[in-house]
DNA sequence: TATTTTTCTGCAATCGATTGCATATTGAAA
DNA sequence: TTTCAATATGCAATCGATTGCAGAAAAATA
């Protein structure tokens, strides 16, 4: 590589014969700095095309003007539209993102939120892995003074700042549409127990079940079927019991309630008619699934958003003024062809 | 914001009377120290919850281990597999990532390059966004001494380190693909023109009718149809010219291609039967439709792995030797329903 | 034992930008 | 003309980690 010495506040200086602080008032516009000087150096710094040095700046003010952000998946639909949404909003204020994959391992986790309190970052934004147990790696975060926000899945024992989806509420609401379908069998596709996100779609999935009073039947839960082919399998399992369900509900995604949707039309079995199936998410395909699929909408782009005005927020007012440590999004049940039987 | 005082190797140096530069020399594993006092610090350095501060240390060292990605849309399926195929090499090499997001937008585009420029980034990663025109923001990264490596858009009069799908031949294989199913007239959905990606796949596309002896239509070549509601405006006028095309290829993407075939269904036109569909991109989606959509895989993780080994095998032979400049990974034809006429 | 080599540690400079303090210059007010 | 404020610039320290050089201590060799 062609390592060529890059043009410093120094060269310019030497140049104009003043100093670099002249200089340097100059172009972050500090200070007292002559009108004329000011455009000279302006113009020079031009000239020799010279780049400001981010990490001398950065070492020197004590801040890096740098968010980082720890998701399981990059490339997963719901964390890459957040982070389109962080995105937004940080560019606008000139802020930086440094994004990282946990692979939903937890030592990744670790990892990442080390590399990034050591970049000095001003913010870590996560939303946990899936097989996260400790949360002494995000303490640590809270100790090093640097902001910490959770989103989606989060540690609920961290007192730290939150943005969640109203899981529950939207899963009730999902659990009472396909009973006011006329569901009355409602199997559950739950996912890992550990991550709060689906704790909650089961209790949301267990309050609408009581409130209509229906028994709760243990085999119709089955654990960790959040891909599509977990998803598959739990149906063939599902519809190969003496006392078939009615109805699906895959709480885990929509990858899931896809792997449901194409068992269940591969065993001939018809979708709403003797099927109800109800996923979790809008993904975009489940727009044109035939039938398409019920849903529900985390306003994934908006949740982005919220993170980082949070942060923003959080910063403006530093006196410790007490904000809302927590805030909720209310998701959305999108009802489509694969939970509908009465007009 | 809590701005407690991080620890630094001169409070361990302090608290074990010696200097920080012993203590640095502990820590980084470099020359002579003793071992007893090594492992002090290292023992000391835990109890203290000691971060090194990599700003400094990339300040000194000249180097930052990071990585800068631009690409037009963060939460764009291809871009978003293509970034955690990078990534996963990067993590293992120890490397960073800085992502950044052009929206689309030459001007911003630039912005971004400029801030990964100071960043003292070691390499920018970038797929050029849809309305660049100038080319000076690249060039100026390669005069800082940064390396640069453009991927699948890229701007092909600068010598920079490439890697690209072969879109003409995938086009071009396409194109047979549908004649040889006994299409003879297909109509073309072509993207912005100054995209090279766009340039070649017209490019095979015209190169496959030349083989077969087809006349080219010009009213069956639509500019700029790359979203699904292009695509469904473009194939509305496509399907109400005196003289019909039986199939369309949307070369711009599986959106398009979607827009297509939705268009084609409401209007009671039989896919594959009377009109045959192509899209570009491999989309998940594309294997749920009814019929589901031939389309070409562009094997985007393995195009991001590419992008990052060839960054790490430049860096290590910086003897100015002759590497390939430009890599070339072939797409894959994927035939399905919306194209199969024949057995 | 004398001499050479190896190991250990400290000193001080360095990376590039920023900033408090001091000095110098200019201009305005008394 | 004197006095004070405002403006302009330089000096030098600082952020935290790294490293070449030098001297001291320990170990190895003659």
């Amino acid at each position: 590589m062609n390592a060529k010495k890059r043009i410093t506040i120094y060269d310019i200086a030497e140049r104009l014969n003043v100093t670099a602080s002249t200089v340097s008032r100059a172009l972050s516009n500090a200070g007292y700095v002559n009108a004329a000087t000011k455009e000279l150096v302006l113009k020079t710094a031009a000239e020799l095309n010279y780049k400001r040095n981010t990490l001398a700046s950065n070492l020197r003010m004590g801040q890096t003007k740098t968010i980082g952000v720890v998701v399981p998946r990059i490339n997963q639909n719901f964390f890459s539209n957040v982070i389109a949404g962080i995105e937004d909003i940080t560019y606008q204020k000139g802020y930086n993102l440094i994004i990282c994959q946990s692979d939903e391992q937890h030592q990744k986790e670790v990892k990442c939120v080390n590399t990034l309190i050591n970049q000095h970052v001003d913010c870590i934004v996560i939303s946990v892995s899936a097989d996260s147990v400790s949360y002494q790696h995000l303490q640590n975060v809270i100790d090093q003074g640097i902001q910490l926000i959770q989103f989606d899945r989060v540690a609920e024992e961290l007192e730290t700042l939150k943005v969640i989806n109203d899981n529950e509420q939207a899963s009730y609401q999902a659990v009472c549409h396909l009973i006011e379908q006329g569901y009355k069998k409602i199997a559950l596709l739950e996912g890992p127990q550990n991550l709060n996100i689906f704790r909650q779609r089961k209790t949301g999935y267990l309050r609408a079940l009581e409130k209509y009073n229906i028994p709760i039947t243990d085999a119709f839960i089955v654990e960790n079927a959040w891909t599509k082919e977990l998803g598959a399998e739990a149906t063939r399992k599902l519809l190969s019991l003496p006392d078939l369900p009615d109805a699906i509900f895959a709480s885990t995604s929509d990858f899931s309630a896809l792997g449901v949707l194409e068992t269940a039309t591969a065993m001939g079995i018809k979708v709403p008619a003797e099927l109800g199936i109800c996923g979790y998410s809008n993904e975009a395909f489940t727009e044109i699934t035939s039938p398409s699929i019920t849903t529900i909408d985390q306003f994934s782009v908006f949740m982005g958003k919220t993170v980082a005005n949070l942060f923003f927020q959080e910063m403006e007012n530093n006196d410790t003024s007490v904000t809302p440590k927590s805030i909720s999004i209310q998701p959305e049940l999108i009802v489509r062809s694969s939970t509908r039987r009465k007009s």
